[in-house]
RNA sequence: GCGUCGGUACUCAAGUGGUCAACGAGGGGAGACUGUAAAUCUCCUGACUUCGGUCUUCGAAAGUUCGAAUCUUUCCCGGCGCA
């Protein structure tokens, strides 16, 4: 293979096999190791995988860990982990990494702050319900304008201020493999004209970004950079943000902000349609199996989700017949595992009935066993849809899956 | 035996004449969770209900009162003190 002069590149992509209109099956290689594609990202908010050892995230067959950078910046603050080596090195993780920029921080603290919405809303829903005015901020943590944001730490209440120059100073000093540029995760409660306001903003900020980014030489040489498209369930926004970021130089893409839960993956093909094929694209916290498939389908080789995680401690764990409810009365005398058919640790060794009795009790056990299956399962079925490509039979897993997963 | 303090829903525990089916916590039941403010949060937890209410509860019984978990009397049970 022919080496270009100046293709010092931290981050390359390459497609093994595509199928449909915009999927495929790739390598992304990365300065500490490759990740087969499609590829479900271990999300380590603060350097760690909640209730799991390094250890134990590897052997699920994790390939990537992100982390993030308004938490690490907060504590134990980004420098610390610069001298550290890095937050991989920090907390022993030997495999490829990521950070998100923070961007996901705006919504969170901001529009979402002290309420219900999510990232994802039911076809509809804001039409006929109350739009929320995102300028809105009296007891937000968050705050925006043109430059960047304000936050209050969620920790202490005292005030930090995030501009793209400074996510990217941080993220630099975090030391992943892969990051985000600095943008804004909007409400899918916001109103259109909104939506485009903020994905303009987020195109500036791309921008900015970047050029912050390459003034590094260092961290440009061996770190990549992800721009963000946005442009809510709006199909005009979505595309044009695909061509605004797809014409500058990034290292791969990811696709944040809300959808619509019905069609979310349609608005990611509309996007996919656009960016650069030859780029990793990500699909921003998104983590229902349904989701991956459709992600997959529709051109997302990574994905990343506390949704696994979480769900692991709270006690809702995914089997091969839907998601089910471990602290419910009905799995106290239950002695077959979460999943007869799953391989991870917590199946071959425990029984429905042992860990609902560690939710029951509060153990900390519960919380590593329910997030070791839960990860496990997205892990393995990302697994499961990189054969399927690679044998010309995601269709058929696809709908093989779908139809018990989702039966009931 | 005398004195004294106490007995409230599954548990602990507020309430001490009406606004009490009765605070709160735990337990129990269910739900939510999608770039982690999250080992978190929400709802339900006397019975019945046409969801508007109806009925039965605060150791037991009998009283006082328009009205009692709350006052009186007796009894039962428990703690403590004195015999």
């Amino acid at each position: 293979m022919r080496i270009k002069m100046n293709s010092k590149k931290p981050i390359s992509f390459k497609i093994e096999k595509k199928f449909g209109k915009l999927g495929r099956a790739g390598t992304i290689s990365t300065p500490h190791g490759d990740i087969k594609t499609p590829a479900f990202v271990t999300v380590g908010t603060k350097a760690t995988v909640k209730a799991l050892t390094p250890e134990m995230v590897r052997d699920l067959g994790a390939q990537v860990v992100l982390a993030n950078t308004y938490h690490l910046y907060l504590e134990p603050g980004d420098e610390l982990i610069r001298d550290a080596g890095g937050f991989a090195k920090f907390m022993n993780w030997q495999g490829p990494t990521m950070t998100d920029s923070g961007g996901f921080q705006v919504f969170s603290l901001g529009a979402a702050f002290g309420s219900k919405v999510g990232k994802l809303s039911k076809v509809g829903e804001v039409i006929e319900g109350e739009e929320i005015d995102p300028n809105e901020q009296a007891g937000k943590l968050a705050k925006i304008d043109e430059d960047g944001v304000t936050f209050k730490s969620y920790k202490d209440g005292s005030e930090h201020r995030f501009t793209p120059e400074r996510s990217m100073e941080i993220q630099h000093n975090l030391g992943a493999d892969m990051f985000f540029a600095f943008d804004e995760c909007t409400s899918p409660a916001a109103p259109y004209n909104y939506q485009k306001e903020a994905m303009e903003r987020t195109h500036r900020w791309a921008q900015r970004s970047l050029d912050a980014h390459k003034k590094n030489v260092e961290a440009a040489g061996k770190q990549g950079l992800f721009g963000v498209v946005q442009g809510g369930r709006h199909r005009d926004l979505r595309e044009e943000s695909a061509r605004t970021l797809g014409a500058m130089d990034f290292d791969g893409y990811g696709i944040g902000g809300s959808f619509d839960k019905d069609d979310m993956t349609t608005a990611v093909g509309w996007v996919n349609a656009l960016l650069p094929e030859d780029k990793p694209r990500h699909l921003l916290g998104i983590g229902e199996p349904e989701d991956l498939f459709g992600g997959v389908e529709n051109g997302c080789d990574i994905f990343d989700c506390v949704a696994p995680t979480r769900m692991g401690r709270n006690g809702t764990l995914h089997t091969r017949d839907g998601k089910i409810n471990l602290r419910n009365a009905k799995f106290v005398r239950d002695f077959t595992p979460i999943d007869s058919e799953c391989d991870c640790y917590t199946c071959k060794n425990y029984t429905r009935a042992y860990v609902a009795h560690l939710f029951r009790s509060n153990e900390m056990l519960a919380g590593t066993l329910g997030s070791i299956h839960n990860l496990r399962f997205l892990i393995s079925l990302s697994e499961q849809m990189r054969e399927a490509i690679l044998n010309d039979n995601f269709a058929e897993l696809k709908k093989s899956f779908l139809t018990r997963y989702s039966k009931k």
